[in-house]
Order: C-alpha cells, then sequence, then structure tokens
DNA sequence: GATAGATTGTAGGTACACAAACAATCGGCA
DNA sequence: TGCCGATTGTTTGTGTACCTACAATCTATC
C-alpha cells in the first residue's frame, strides 16, 4: 500500500477519512464554534465559557469542580475557564466556609445580567448550526448525538 | 431570570445546555478522541496527525497548506502538526522546485510503514465510537453529519 | 515588464483539552 | 483518636485551534 497506489482507485473497504465518524464530529464540532462567535454577540465569549456562565445561572453556586462536571471540563481546563471569567468581573469566588478546599463560585451580577441578555441568541446559534437540517432530522440528529456522547 | 429562579422549574422554551447541539457536539467529539487514543496503538499519535499521515498516504505528496485544506487544519494549525511530525521522522519536507514558497510533504519509509500497520486499528477506533448506534443508525448518524459539517 | 492582488508558510497570542503530579483537606473506619 | 483513601484545586507539559500580522513569492493584468 502506500503512495503509490491511491485509495481512490481502491474497492470498497478502505480506509477513507472523509467518512471516518471521528473527522466528521470534529468538522462539524469546528462549524459549531464558528457560528457560536458569529451569533452568541459577544467577540469575547466562547462556548466552554458560556456554558460555565449558563450552568452557573440555572443551577446557583456551585464548587469549581462540581461546575467542570455539569459542563463536561476535566478540573484543569474549568481552572482556566474560571480564570478567564472572574479577571473579567463575571464571576465571584469566595472560600466555602465549610469545606476549606472549596471555593464557591457565583455570578456577579454583571455575569448574571450578560446570561440575561445573551439566553436569546444561545437560542439562535443552536439553529444556526443546525441549519442545514430540515426540521424532522433536527430532533433525530440531537438524539443520535446524545447517545455518541 | 437568573439564579433565583432555576431553568429546570421552568416550562417548555428554557435554554437547556444539555440540549444545545453545539454541546452535544463537543461532548461526542470529546469521547470520539478518548477512543482513538485507546484504539488507535500508538501513544503518540493523536487524531489530527493521523488525518495527515492517512491524507499523505492517500494523496501522495502535497503542499503543508494543502494537505491543510484536505484535512480541514488551518494554515497555522496544520504547521504546528507537521513540524511534530517532522520531528519524529514520520514526514520528510523537501523545497519546491517549481514554486519556491511552498515545501513539499512527503511520508519517510516509517511513516508509510506506521500508516500501513494502523490502517485496521482506525476502522476499529471508528466502529468503537459508533458502538452506541445501531447498524441501521450508523449510516444515518454519518449522513447526518456530513450535512452539519 | 511592472505592479496589484493572491497564496504560502511562519510567528505571536489566546483559549480549550487532558495527563500527570502535587499539597491541602475531608471522610470513614479501625 | 489516628490514619488511609478520596476529593479539591493548582501547576506543568503537550497538542490542537484560530486570529492577526508578516515576508517571500507567485499570477494576472495592464
Amino acid at each position: 500500500m502506500s503512495a503509490r497506489t491511491k485509495r481512490s482507485d481502491e474497492t470498497a473497504g478502505g480506509y477513507v477519512l472523509e467518512d471516518q465518524v471521528g473527522h466528521l464530529l470534529r468538522r462539524a464540532h469546528q462549524r459549531a464554534t464558528a457560528v457560536f462567535q458569529g451569533e452568541i454577540g459577544n467577540g469575547q465569549l466562547t462556548p466552554m465559557q458560556w456554558a460555565a456562565l449558563v450552568k452557573l445561572d440555572d443551577e446557583g453556586p456551585l464548587s469549581q469542580n462540581h461546575l467542570g462536571r455539569l459542563t463536561a471540563m476535566d478540573p484543569a481546563t474549568i481552572q482556566g475557564v474560571i480564570r478567564r471569567l472572574a479577571k473579567r468581573g463575571l464571576i465571584e469566588r469566595r472560600p466555602d466556609t465549610v469545606d476549606r478546599r472549596r471555593s464557591v463560585l457565583t455570578l456577579s451580577p454583571s455575569g448574571a445580567a450578560l446570561v440575561d441578555v445573551l439566553r436569546a441568541n444561545g437560542h439562535r446559534v443552536s439553529e444556526a448550526i443546525l441549519a442545514p437540517l430540515g426540521e424532522n432530522e433536527r430532533e433525530h440528529a440531537l438524539a443520535l448525538l446524545k447517545r455518541l456522547g
């Protein structure tokens, strides 16, 4: 194999990059984040930061690792996300009086206000990502993705 | 809204993070890369590096940017991928005699050998990622993902 | 043949993503 | 009470991923 005989010349059963789930998932995710940047209405905000803000708004005060689990982020990853959000004043951290390992996270007033304003844009983001699919296919796509997660 | 009234208490139409395509795509992609690392059989190799190697094997010598386009990578991103693969001796770069801006990439003998050996594992990776779905759903899922990319 | 515009590769900066290793702290159990 | 294992958060290191800006080079057009 390799180099001389092109894959496209071969019969079925070949490994075609464009047909692999992993590659397709990566490309779809790529486009999804690009759409997010264009539609969320706040150039600073990334998808992860948005997820953290929304979850904090929905669930109320949480520890850092707990928020990470709810948003599917590594402890090392959520740490950076929180640091950047705190630096911008959207999140406040205070030590937990009961468990001295933890710091409790809450949305700042401006953080909560931002979430309220941008929630509508969040719906627009999801619609734009799903735009290539018909109305019936969207529910089906979501169901399949949930099983693949 | 925000903080006091939990989203989960509200009626339909709320913005639930777990139901957003972007979030689901991110989680599915997350799992896909984890499965890759476990099944590809080479601890060093990442999904992007694998994509670059396979495409080079399929298409023969290519310029760096061209390879990036074929694998859906930014010029700045493919640059790093190529640098690491070249450092490990899996890819060779030589200046293009015709267009002096370009450098032509080829698989080294060991790079080509690696692709040959691991192609079978590539199929195993894709199957493992799709394992949660039934036989009929897989084709449908691939088709939907192609339209979302 | 000169020049404007596009393309190629590089560099610096920011932001995920995860593994590995670590100190501080908590919880349960002897 | 004392200790061991688990949890919390941090740090370091590597690898995507994209933006902006840039120098070198090519191409199309005049």
